[in-house]
DNA sequence: CTAAAACATAGTTATTTAATAGGTTAATAG
DNA sequence: CTATTAACCTATTAAATAACTATGTTTTAG
């Protein structure tokens, strides 16, 4: 299941893909916006500012923008940036510490199997899908 | 992500289905088979008998088994009633009080997609299919 | 009648999520 | 040069959920 930190990250970035043309956008327009409190979209931002899916610029004039284009950026990278992992189960984390019934577990396969539909979902769908334009600009 | 008490109550599934044959078998022995807490099995047996997945019988001789045979179960329907919901997103769940913001929504079919997807794969797994037999027996 | 086992209810602990609060640094407009 | 703007940083908290534990009651077989 999908945590708001995810989902927000989400509209954040759609947000930015269509009312940005390259220019920075602040938080605080973004989070008026989207009616989501500042303080709470600031600590998403943190995350996607140090994945580099955006970037940040401090002062006046500053703000957040995409670092490409929008249909270069897969809803899988910024779920799985802000969710940590879209795993479905923990064994099938990145660094996941080995199981011990890895050997006789009569599920990993099926969960192995679910854990590619999901990423392979996600990874087919851009943000320039989820925006109104399709295609706002290229960097 | 799927939590313990769905991948327990899989393990279950399939531990009844291979060491039943059609006969009760007591929370006792699936628990130390499985080596998880009694007490803990417990309250997932009781979501998995009030849901009509398993029969059980109580005194001596008693025990749970399956209510029909393993390949009219799927991985989904085990799941969405230990998990209570699926869905990616609350706003996906059955009963989900309606979105205000579901009009302009620009992530609900791509919600909507993925929820489809994990749906259909995990409808096409059966607890056949994980067991070890792949067909236990007919009830 | 006794033992076995499901069934029922309540409580505890730890973790995570979602959100706040307050302060610091950097950039720009005037 | 200075005031303002806005990102950046650290810490705290309230609420919910997950995972597990404890104790007792009822039913069934032998």
């Amino acid at each position: 299941m999908i945590s708001t930190r995810g989902r927000y990250a989400l509209r954040v970035m759609i947000d930015i893909a269509e009312n940005s043309n390259g220019n920075y956008i602040p938080l605080n327009d973004i989070a008026s916006r989207q009616g989501i409190s500042e303080k709470y979209l600031e600590s998403i931002l943190v995350i996607l500012t140090r994945g580099n899916l955006l970037s940040g610029l401090r002062g006046k004039g500053g703000g957040y923008r995409l670092t490409k284009s929008p249909q270069e950026y897969t809803v899988k990278s910024i779920l799985s940036l802000t969710e940590g992992s879209l795993a479905p189960v923990a064994c099938l984390k990145e660094n996941a510490e080995a199981c011990p019934r890895s050997g006789e577990c009569k599920t990993l396969s099926m969960w192995t199997g679910l854990n590619n539909v999901i990423n392979e979902y996600l990874d087919g769908v851009t943000l320039a899908d989820l925006t109104d334009t399709g295609d706002n600009y290229t960097i």
